[in-house]
Parts: C-alpha cells; sequence; structure tokens
DNA sequence: TCCAAATAGTTGAAAGTTAAAGTACTTCGT
DNA sequence: ACGAAGTACTTTAACTTTCAACTATTTGGA
C-alpha cells in the first residue's frame, strides 16, 4: 500500500528551504556530535543507551525497555551490549520474574565511562545547538517537533494496524 | 583538543525539551522517510544521490562534487555507484580535463527510476514533515537551521585548521 | 625540468547494521 | 493442564559504512 495520498505537487521555495535547511543542518549536527564523543570511543548511539542505562533506577532495565527509550533497535543493542560487555561497561543479568528476560546493568566502570564524557558531549549539545537558539526559538522547535513526533506515532498506527 | 569549551552546566528542562524532542523527532521522521522509500529499493541517501545528479546539467557530475553534495563520503559514493551501476541506474565516465577524475552519470532507467520514486518522497516530506508546519514554522525553522549550519560550518573550520 | 606534495578516486578489510530465523519461556484459551 | 500463539532476546548471514592504504594523475615549487 502506499504510504501516503498527498498529492505529489512539487515544493514551492519556501518549503524547500525549511526541508533541505533542516536535513542539512541536521545531518551536519549528528556528525559534528558524533565526532565530538570519539574522543571518549562513543558514538551518539551508545551514548544514548548508557545514558538512559545510567539514569534507570539501579542503572538497570530490561533490555526490551532499554531498546525502546534509547531507539534502538532489540538486535542492535543485543550487538552492541556485546561489545560494551567486552568493554566492561554493562554486564546483563537474568531476570527472575520473567525467565525469557535479561537485565542490562551498567557497571562502575561503565558509569564512570560515561560520567567522563558526560560534560563533553552536554558541552556539544550547547555548542552546536542550544547556543545558537533564543528561549522562544527553543519553546518553538520544542513545540514543532512534539507536534511532528505525535504525527509519526499516528501513522505509524495506522499503517500496520497495531495499536503498540 | 577539546572540541568545546563551553563549561558543563547541565540542560534545563526547556534546554532538554528542545533538544529532546528535536532528535527524537528527527530520528523517527528520517526512519519513517526512508521506509517510504523502501518500496522503490531506495534509501533516503541513494535518493538524494540520484536527485543530486539528475539536477545536475547532463545529469552528468564529478564524483567529488556529488559527493559533496549529496553528504556523503567519497568512499561511501564510489561503494554506491558500484551498486547502482550494477542495477543500471548509473554509470561512470572518464573526465578528459582530470584524468584522474571521472564522472557520474545518470542513465536513463536511473532517471525513470527516480521519476518513479519522486512523488512518493515529495509526498512524505509533506505529509511527515510540511503540513505540519505553519508558514511561519516553516520560516522560523528556515531561519533557524541556516543559522545552526553556518555556525557548524565555522566550527569546522576552527577544529581542523582547513578553510574548505 | 624534476620531484614532493596534493588531489581524485578506488579498494579491501574491519566494524556496524538489519532482517529473518532460532531458542527459550510465558500466556491464554479451552 | 495442554497446546498454540505470543514475547524476550540472541544469533546468523547479508549488506552497508568506515577507515586506511593504494593507484594514478596533477600541481607547485626550486
Amino acid at each position: 500500500m502506499a504510504p501516503t495520498k498527498t498529492e505529489a505537487r512539487w515544493l514551492n521555495p519556501r518549503e524547500m528551504k525549511a526541508w533541505r535547511n533542516y536535513i542539512i543542518a541536521s545531518r551536519r549536527m549528528l556528525e559534528a556530535l558524533d565526532g565530538d564523543l570519539a574522543d571518549y570511543e562513543l558514538t551518539l548511539a551508545d551514548y544514548e543507551v548508557l545514558a538512559q542505562l545510567s539514569d534507570a533506577p539501579g542503572r538497570k532495565l530490561r533490555m526490551s525497555e532499554l531498546a525502546e527509550i534509547a531507539m534502538v533497535s532489540k538486535s542492535r543493542l543485543s550487538h552492541r551490549m556485546k561489545v560494551m560487555e567486552a568493554a566492561g561497561w554493562v554486564r546483563r543479568e537474568e531476570c527472575p520474574e520473567d525467565r525469557r528476560g535479561y537485565f542490562a546493568v551498567m557497571t562502575d566502570k561503565g558509569f564512570k565511562a560515561i560520567e567522563r564524557a558526560a560534560p563533553t558531549h552536554v558541552g556539544s549539545v550547547r555548542n552546536r545547538f542550544l547556543d545558537h537558539l533564543s528561549v522562544k526559538d527553543q519553546e518553538d522547535l520544542a513545540k514543532i517537533f512534539d507536534r511532528l513526533q505525535s504525527q509519526l506515532r499516528g501513522q505509524f498506527i495506522e499503517e500496520d494496524g497495531t495499536s503498540k
């Protein structure tokens, strides 16, 4: 089935500029953020995983939940966990309540690793993003992207018929 | 050298919301756009490469230039070109002016392929992005991301000492 | 002119990602 | 309480991307 029913009239210059400025700047910004983390042997995606884990109670989360909130697939998380486990940053723990399941648990070493990276990362986010936005810009962006996000969720439900 | 000198004070709730809403929605949107193109055996990155090529005079561009404007690395472009060449969408042509160089040339088949995908893609961009923005939102976003982009370029120059 | 350095592009290997299938366990309906 | 279907997670294999090294050519001095 076609993913969209909107007729395909071309983008006008204003639309084009909004769209292209947005994706180009975003791609470059993400690249830069990733580059900034490279000094800590981390990618943005791995950072996200560790950050979420470090915020969890007991620095411990079910694999699925971690995958969900860090926005990576289960398969990818599995693979990355193997790498991070080898680095001594996390370990897996069996879940007694549901024996199919596992917890991802952050080790002290992992916590230190992300504690070390966090100031730089936050600095990058300011440096490359927030510092260039007025308070109003920040509020506008938050609103706009919140709208986009909920719309996306809506379309997802429509498309595959699943409600979660 | 540290990539940033900004002190690492934590993000306040407003900053946090702007940043997180932005990356989360962006990631999901990009995923969705990619998904929409999958029906045409294209990724967003490949689409971008072909779209740029189809816009070029003679549907023909030097590899480096194409890599630059489509925002992929030279190496990646080389590899993708091999795949697209096998699909019959592009071919390489020697450059007589600079015998180290090559042109990427879009074939008729390639042009047809992107012509087929374009309406859907434009539809997706409307559907998932533009339709949810007021005219003012579009203008604001264009301005903000333009600012971010030029800032990024500035930092890039600082960091590696290169001026291009 | 000659050579060192820079540039254009490709390549191969390593690392990362995804998609599909596999294992193990739980849930649900009867 | 049984079996089918569903869920949690992992694994394998195919594919993609990156990184560094390589070839070929051009450029820019001395």
